[in-house]
DNA sequence: TACACTACGCTACGTAGCGTAGCGAATATG
DNA sequence: CATATTCGCTACGCTACGTAGCGTAGTGTA
């Protein structure tokens, strides 16, 4: 917060009176940044709608500064058991929303299975992507984003289709 | 660690003569526990060794100290730039290994595409668990962590296979 | 017994960072 | 001109990590 209000020219207790707390200015910055990031899409394919979220996704975490506030928010969740609750109504469910919203269409013009599990779909996609941006072990690409799509979607098991999928 | 000291009926001082850091007792925490609750199985079946990988490691998180610790070195990698490094080499990738092995070895018995990415088979799975864990959202069941492996193994599109998988 | 050597406990301290109190000045607003 | 709002500034309280220095109990050795 002291380099916040040194770097913007603003006296820290400015910063206090706007917001309550840290968590709170991250939750603000990364919230109004992610609602000009994250569009719920619509281009009729499942794959598409989803390959741009995942991408719009990677894109707010890896070039904007919500990246860092989502990673600082996470790990205040984590250590502060007060955070845990509003960073959960506030902030996680309202981005696992575009998602949902783009798997629930799908079902109804029957393009996924009405019984699939979309919370789980859901934790595989973004938790995908989480996993690696904390961990750092390999580079968030659209290659990547892609090949997760498709992993999700169609699995990696050979078995119902012996042909690789569509990749090369 | 002034409250391990105290509930361990220890000065403070002693255990930084042990762990020059609060992340390394954390670290060395972690790595003992995980090393007796994770082993790398072989059943013979890739979908069996994985649901086993994964419930291990939902048990490690959800029942055993290693998960606050696990989460603690998370929220300290964020924070912490110097942490990074030594959470990635030590921790991460030894976590990730005990899937590439299974991985590894269902290819080379002809169970799983060669081409196969396994790094993003890995974040799949382990990104699932650890975002679930992380959020809160829903509980880590064993339903859970079948239709997880489910997803990951056969995909949640209807087209390859129409008859609804294994679930009820 | 005398002498090191090691490990531990204890108190006190330095440091960083969050969040607050209180005061004064500048800037609207009537 | 009088008042209210907002901001800046300094100083502080608090927590928690990590360190310094000293004293002391136990342990092996001559």
């Amino acid at each position: 917060m002291e380099r916040v209000a040194a770097e913007s020219g603003v006296a820290k207790t400015t910063l206090y009176r706007r917001w309550p707390t840290k968590a709170a200015l991250c939750m603000e910055l990364y919230l109004e940044i992610a609602g000009r990031e994250l569009h719920v899409p619509d281009t009729g394919d499942l794959a598409t709608d989803l390959q741009s979220i995942t991408n719009a996704v990677v894109r707010l975490q890896t070039r904007t500064a919500a990246g860092a506030a989502f990673l600082g928010l996470i790990a205040e969740a984590q250590l502060n058991p007060d955070s845990r609750g509003a960073f959960l109504a506030e902030f996680a469910e309202r981005r696992r929303d575009v998602t949902r919203h783009v798997l629930k269409r799908a079902i109804r013009r029957g393009q996924l299975h009405p019984r699939a599990d979309i919370d789980l779909i859901i934790d595989a996609l973004g938790g995908a992507v989480t996993f690696r941006l904390m961990q750092g072990h390999a580079p968030l690409t659209r290659r990547f984003t892609d090949a997760l799509v498709a992993l999700v979607l169609h699995g990696c098991s050979p078995s119902p289709k012996p042909s690789g999928k569509r990749r090369r």
